[in-house]
DNA sequence: CTTATGACGCGCA
DNA sequence: TTGCGCGCCATAA
């Protein structure tokens, strides 16, 4: 875990990205664009990210999921159970649709002074979520 | 250098 | 409500 900070084998971004999911508690979630929002990159390079995640780092990936609330398919088109049951060991529920509850089980994010503190965005800057082409 | 590729998300049908 | 299209941008080749 501290491991992040010592591997240089991984690109910055990597590091605050992976450094933030290694901050979400047992039985919560984050998502994509949760993540990417504290970051401030695109949801898409979470994604990205996730699925680099070097396996000696021990993250708790499987605690970020899609907005939708639901676990997301990886590229070979399997909607992956193993990330479900992980969170469900946790006490996570999904519901019939295969959704999580966001008022129960989503992650607020680190206190505000410890966002500040490892100069993570606070306050997006007004949506890199969306395209605000000029 | 250029091109392809996503564990995403939002808008619209 | 679901499904599809497109924008997104760091990486890998």
């Amino acid at each position: 875990m501290r491991d992040i900070e010592t591997t240089n084998e991984l690109s910055p971004l990597y590091k605050r990205i992976y450094t933030l999911v290694e901050l979400i508690p047992p039985a919560q979630v984050a998502t994509y664009g949760q993540i990417a929002e504290m970051v401030t990159c695109s949801p898409r390079v979470v994604g990205y990210a996730m699925a680099a995640v070097p396996e000696h780092l021990n993250l708790p990936w499987h605690r970020v999921i899609n907005s939708q609330g639901k676990v997301s398919v990886r590229s070979d088109g399997a909607p992956s159970t193993d990330q479900r049951q992980l969170l469900q060991d946790e006490g996570v529920a999904f519901d019939k649709r295969g959704r999580v509850n966001f008022d129960e089980a989503a992650w607020h994010g680190p206190e505000w002074d410890w966002l500040q503190a490892n100069d993570y965005n606070v306050a997006p800057p007004a949506g890199y979520k969306r395209s605000q082409r000029a």
